[in-house]
Order: C-alpha cells, then structure tokens, then sequence
DNA sequence: GCTTACCGTAAGCTATAACTTACTTAATGA
DNA sequence: TCATTAAGTAAGTTATAGCTTACGGTAAGC
C-alpha cells in the first residue's frame, strides 16, 4: 500500500520477474508459471504479496484467476523517489562542484 | 549499481533509515548510529550494502570517514519505473474504462 | 454426479539477511 | 610513544523469506 511495500515487492528476483510478466498483459496463474523456474504454488504467494502492495489486481475467469498490473502504486514510489530528488540533487551538486573526478 | 540493487537495498527499514537520515547532509559512521536502534557496526554493514548499490559515497575525514548520498543511483531506478509506467498506464486506462469501481 | 482443471493454503525445509559482541586497523593528540 | 577515538571485519546467532510437496476448494464439461 505504501512506497515501502512497494519496495520490499519489487526487491525480489522471482516477484519481479512475476510483475514483469505482466507487463505483456494480464494473465493466469498457470501461464505465468510456465514461464519461470518456480512451481504454480510459488507464483501463488508471490502474486498474494504483490496484491498486499496494491501491485496487481485480479479477477476470476471460469476457473482460472486472472491477474493485472495496478500501476498506481508504482506512482506512489515513484513520488518518494521524487520527494527524496529534489533535496538529494542540491547537496549532489555541492559534491560536484568541489569534486569534478566523482562519476 | 542497477536498479535491482537499488531495490534491494533500499527494502529494508533500517537501511532506508540509515539512507534517509543523509538526507540532512552528509556525516559520520557514529552520528547515523546514535540516532538508530542498532549498533554501530550494523550501521556500517548497512553503508557498506548502500555502497555497493552506489548509492552513498564515503570520504575520510580525521579519523572519521563521511558518507553522503550519490543522486545518481536514484535516477536508475526512475528511469526503470517510468519505462514500466508508460506501458503500464495504457492498460490501467483499460481497467478504469471497462471497470469504474475500482480505486 | 463425477471427473478435470485451476488455484490458494498449510506444513515443513533451507538458505540467508540482519543483528550482536569481539577484535583489528588507522588516524589524531598529548 | 602511547592513549584515544572512529570505523571496518570476523564469527556466531536468530528470525524469516522463498521454495517445495501435499492437500482442500471451486468452477466448468461430460
């Protein structure tokens, strides 16, 4: 719900690779575990912890379950990330400006 | 160094404490650590994470050494969220559009 | 009604991340 | 030179995240 649950979400290899998929369109359970080293069940919780951070949304198709990428709850990050800019560019500057030879 | 590592390492609490408490200006090792809930080496095992995910950098003052935030590992990780915003919002449009009640 | 397909949850295992204390190293100052 | 202050590293402990297999529940098709 948060910026940190969406980083804590985000952070994981295999849960990002699950978001990932996504980014191709919504999709079952089952297709997306066919497409990753992990068991469906691992998808499972991985997609359970994606929905906690408001990531994904889903939606029942016949029997199967369909999931999409919630965008906004990356602008949420993204407006941390934002916030945290604007201060930390000033004082990177200073660093520049007394120190050319950083990046 | 990329924005994976950048999620990793800003995911944990106290790290993120640690990265956010240099949003005040750089200093040292002690002060970041009388401010927080763990000891002093936990401090520099964190730094020593942000670090290698450059997105502090250090200099020796003395017998001290200062950290400061390096702006440019943030941009890393924007720039990833924005390609992933752009395709990702098209499809949230889509959402919205066939399914009102939704936020 | 019965089988089949798809999914979530439970239980258990294992690797590791985060923390501690103890030690070592390096720079200042008397 | 010796004591002091600051910080990184090593070693060991503990909690937990991520994975597995096994099971239970629900919707569709015959």
């Amino acid at each position: 719900m948060a910026y940190q649950d969406v980083l804590v979400a985000l952070a994981d290899p295999t849960r990002r690779a699950v978001f990932e998929r996504l980014r191709g369109g919504p999709c079952s359970v089952s297709e997306i575990a066919r497409d990753l080293p992990v068991s469906r069940p691992a998808v499972s919780q991985h997609l359970k912890a994606l929905k906690a951070a408001d990531l994904v949304r889903d939606e029942p198709r016949g029997t199967a379950r369909i999931y999409r990428i919630h965008a906004p709850a990356l602008l949420e990050l993204r407006t941390w990330l934002d916030g945290f800019w604007d201060e930390a560019l000033d004082r990177f500057k200073d660093y520049v400006e007394e120190d050319d030879a950083s990046d």
